[in-house]
DNA sequence: CTTGGTGCAAATGTTTTGCATAAGC
DNA sequence: GCTTATGCAAAACATTTGCACCAAG
């Protein structure tokens, strides 16, 4: 492994992944750091965000437009509404084995999922989009 | 419903996901139309497999990086290597009311979802990525 | 003919990278 | 001090869009 220095930005995004706790994207992460150290940079941001999620300390949720980034590292799926973006956090659809199963399967090693589910929040459909 | 018209373009895209069976990129389709019809543009590319997905015909796969179209439009899961982006096919691992249930827990309608699993191929591994 | 579709190029939005400088350990 | 991390700007990507022209029905 690597050696992994313990940088005040690495903080920075990690604290702000965990108040921000609605799924941010890297924009808003960014954006929430910039209000207070305006000399942070999205670089930094980016690189720490894959960082973090390489370490498995946070979770990098891929939904369409941007990656959505997820303080919660138990197993967990996103439902993000189609129209608005908004997330929320429902339960894992799948059975515990499935990671073994498609390793099995398949010859893969070092197996792992995400699931996203997709629809119309209350609030869109109201509107009627 | 909008009228949608028969285009060759439309077919060419169509045909290019049958026969590039193994969840090409738009770039990959744009790739494989452009070898025998120079003409025909990205954009158009784009245009025809958002539309297509839209309607069903295809699947749209969100992956790491970029999207992919599958022309199986039953229910099933891809299974991608981190390391190279070789796709192939396993089971769904959800369970048949998956949709129904999230829905039901979050007041969103119309609810679908995709999974899927990251891994390491046999080759990236044997080349000991 | 009417309306949807196309081609082109330019714009958009997200994420990555090269490089010189700064800062953990 | 050795090396990783940062900041900046530029680049790299995937994808979308404005607009004039073309073509399916």
């Amino acid at each position: 492994m690597v050696q992994r220095r313990n940088t005040h930005q690495r903080q920075l995004v990690m604290e702000a992944v965990e108040e921000l706790a609605d799924h941010p994207t890297a924009d808003q992460v960014y954006a929430r750091i910039h209000e207070r150290e305006p000399h942070v940079s999205r670089a930094t941001v980016y690189r720490n965000l894959n960082l973090l999620a390489e370490q498995g300390q946070i979770l990098d949720v891929k939904t369409p437009g941007a990656d959505r980034f997820d303080f919660r590292t138990d197993p967990h799926a996103h439902l993000v509404c189609r129209e608005c973006g908004a997330v929320v956090d429902v339960p894992d659809p799948t059975s515990p084995g499935a990671d073994k199963d498609a390793a099995d399967r398949t010859g893969y090693v070092d197996v792992s999922h995400y699931t996203v589910f997709s629809g119309l929040c209350p609030a869109c459909r109201i509107k009627g989009v």
